[in-house]
DNA sequence: CAATAATTGTGATTTTTTTCACAGTGGTTT
DNA sequence: AAACCACTGTGAAAAAAATCACAATTATTG
């Protein structure tokens, strides 16, 4: 059989470098709010808990060549990460349940660098639509469909526990949604390769501590 | 050179394995609540969202055998999965911060099959100390070390940036905590192989969704 | 300005994790 | 009880990711 030169699908960032590259971004941002201007593959490693040379082959996906001898100019780098993974253009989401993580995540968006901005909140329970005191617009979730297509809205954070979940995120992918961060234990799917699903499970994140204790411990 | 054959130390489970094995864990407690008896690995590996082998692969790490034909008992695998990742016994928690978050974690612990339970909570805004309503104990963030001594305290969640965090984190460790989750954006470490650290960042996630959104769209 | 030091970029190697493939086992049906 | 079916368990292969090692490049120093 004939041999095949495999080839990666250019662009494509292996995913635990894509996280570690939005770190990344995160201490570049902190670093350039207090005036640095450089930074060595080593100190980042340092400062993200990973290796040096997990760093630079990070940094290489993105095209990007820092300085040999003085390291990677740290404007330099931010801006590359951004326009390399989408940043720079700020997209409109949604919170699905209006409780104390809702809150919580509605207050996230008053960091100085957001990447999405929340622009709407729906909840099952219209006694909590009529209460609740919020700066942005709140609906029933029956209108999920309609108001992520008129205001454009790209993605949903699920906050809270609903019996009718799949529901919701059926009307959520009706509507044309392209990702959704589920915080419920519930652990959602999707066959269409349009909608990314993340889910962020906090109890499970706490037993994954408590099983890396007991391992480590015995 | 001699060759030495490299052997894995014994009961060592590989971490992406742990984490499957954490949610493997929800998923058994859910269908024991709704009165199911045995589960084939293709199924449990559909509703995790991961192949069949894998499944099988991760039990294989407990231990455990299933049974040929039927698939896994339930129950058993439940059980094993507890006493193999420490479930079974209750952990003191304590929460860092009396912000919003921090409420959220707090209800967290009224879940049927806690693991953890929050026996105090810090925060070094004394007035916040003052009027807040819980049903925990609640001490200014000088007195960690002394409480998580004297209550066993052998997790802590940071939920609220705070400029002193690095000076928490040393009082955490010298009060002899033995696992942290850190949901402030600063990324914590120590040197020290008994502390186990998990960072995570509400805002980073988000970027990571975002970032594959950008990558998968373009 | 030559020598030294610091740092990157990347091919090669090693390790880790996933996937595959199928023999083996226990149930179930006829 | 033989034939079939639905599974598991696991060694082997493949894929993915991390680590290494070092040549090449740029700064810095005496």
């Amino acid at each position: 059989m004939m041999n095949y030169i495999k080839i990666k699908k250019k662009g494509q960032i292996p995913q635990p470098a894509l996280a570690r590259l939005c770190k990344m971004y995160n201490l570049m941002e902190e670093l350039e709010e207090k005036r640095e201007s450089s930074i060595s593959s080593q100190d980042i490693g340092k400062r993200l808990g990973v290796g040096s040379h997990n760093i630079r082959k990070d940094i290489g996906f993105l095209g990007e060549t820092g300085t040999s001898g003085s390291g990677y100019e740290i404007a330099k780098l931010k801006s590359n990460i951004e326009k390399k993974l989408g940043f720079a253009r700020q997209r409109s989401a949604c919170i699905i349940g209006l409780g104390s993580l809702g809150s919580v995540i509605m207050n996230y968006q008053d960091l100085p660098f957001p990447c999405f901005s929340i622009v709407a909140g729906f909840d099952s329970n219209i006694n909590k639509l009529e209460t609740i005191q919020t700066t942005i617009p709140v609906y029933p979730t029956y209108e999920i469909q309609s108001v992520i297509q008129r205001d454009n809205i790209e993605l949903a954070v699920i906050t809270e526990p609903d019996r009718n979940i799949e529901k919701i995120t059926e009307r959520l992918i009706e509507g044309g949604i392209k990702g959704i961060i589920n915080f419920t234990p519930v652990i959602l799917s999707s066959d269409l390769e349009s909608v990314y699903i993340r889910n962020i499970d906090i109890m499970t994140e706490f037993r994954y501590v408590s099983a890396l204790f007991t391992l480590h411990n015995q």
